[in-house]
DNA sequence: TTTTTAAAATAACACTGTTATCTTAACGAC
DNA sequence: GTCGTTAAGATAACAGTGTTATTTTAAAAA
């Protein structure tokens, strides 16, 4: 008789090692550096052994990914739990956000600045499904900001959810500019003191918002 | 007696062909697929001979970013030189900037989005006076923010200067978030309609800055 | 011990940037 | 025409990359 197959759990494992050892890798020596066989040989093994494990650096890649949502969305639901006023809400998870972003700069990198391929480029592959995870979990990380930025404008209909929408992506483009132009270290080139900039460019986001509402309730 | 060297225009010359050859490969293939052996291929010789005209590939994508500042420069002034206003210059270089980004992503990315190298990590090195013009091509083009912003806001002193470049860095960061998360095609994974996101946070920018301006103006 | 088979290893392919070494070719002097 | 000199380019190599076809190893039961 054959020798008996590993269990789910026991691949589970070894797959969840192998992923810990690539992410300890970019935190140490940057997405770069990155290798499958350097990956393996930290793991004493050979580097085919971690294709029967994942089909290729893609789906390692993307699973990064997912870990990385998860993480943020993690970071931002448990800062912005405490508070009940939309602001306080709202402030919080600026300030998760940007947290998240400079204090994970390789999660950050792979999730949103590197052009790896995005959920399109996977269908009709093998790893399409967890392309799709992927592009799910990042999904919830917006809905995040939607809803309470729905709940804090009084409009209504198909109206509201385009004003919403775009205040939405507003605010993550606007994050999104600081904590790239900050990690990449070109604010650093420009700026004395970076980090009163993004406080300051922070505390202009919400309470560019706060006017926007109070405009709505003037009329 | 030896050979007779080539003069220092042969000499430019062949570097400006290495360099439009490299261009082109990063057009057509985009710039994870830039390879010297690549650039050699296209014109006809080996991969050593490129060592020659450039110390090694680093220098190569220095000049690239180089030439990127000079083209954003010619595009900024020629989109603002037509007008007096200064809300109309802004405008006009806000929608160049923009421009930029979007028709040449490769320029972008290499100018602001990879993690290349910085001015600092050339220091004692052979190429830091390369890296010392680039940086300085950089600043050239924030200047050209800094003139129309400096002008507009109606402060003196220190408190100015803190303002006004806080302005720009503002106008910056958010126009890296627009041209980053477009390029990376992150917004169409999100938005029905992407220009018209553009062009509503590119006016909402220039509105933002009115209202400022006019804040000071009432006192 | 033999058979079966899962897991891992070996060897290879086609790439990458870069360097030491070698060849080629142009030139003026003899 | 041959010689040394020297600049430009080519060859071969090193250490690295992702990935795959093939082979070995080892465990388990008959």
């Amino acid at each position: 008789m054959p020798k008996a197959p590993m269990s789910k759990e026991e691949i589970e494992n070894t797959r969840g090692r192998i992923l810990d050892t690539a992410l300890n890798i970019i935190i140490e020596e940057g997405f770069n550096n990155l290798s499958v066989r350097k990956i393996a040989s930290r793991l004493d093994v050979t580097a085919t052994t971690i294709y029967n494990y994942y089909t290729n650096k893609d789906e390692i890649n993307l699973m990064i990914r997912i870990r990385g949502f998860e993480k943020l969305y993690d970071l931002l639901t448990k800062h912005s739990a405490p508070f009940n006023d939309i602001e306080d809400k709202l402030k919080a998870m600026v300030r998760a956000y940007i947290e998240f972003g400079l204090t994970n700069p390789s999660y950050y990198d792979i999730m949103f600045n590197l052009h790896t391929p995005k959920y399109l480029d996977y269908v009709g592959t093998e790893i399409e499904p967890l392309a799709h995870t992927e592009k799910q979990n990042a999904l919830k990380c917006l809905s995040l900001f939607i809803e309470p930025i729905g709940a804090y404008i009084p409009l209504k209909g198909k109206k509201k959810d385009h004003f919403v929408l775009y205040q939405v992506v507003k605010f993550w483009s606007d994050l999104h500019g600081i904590i790239t132009l900050t990690n990449s270290r070109l604010f650093h080139e420009v700026l004395d003191d970076v980090d009163s900039f993004i406080k300051e460019r922070s505390s202009d986001m919400i309470e560019n918002i706060i006017k926007i509402k109070e405009s709505f309730d003037d009329g």
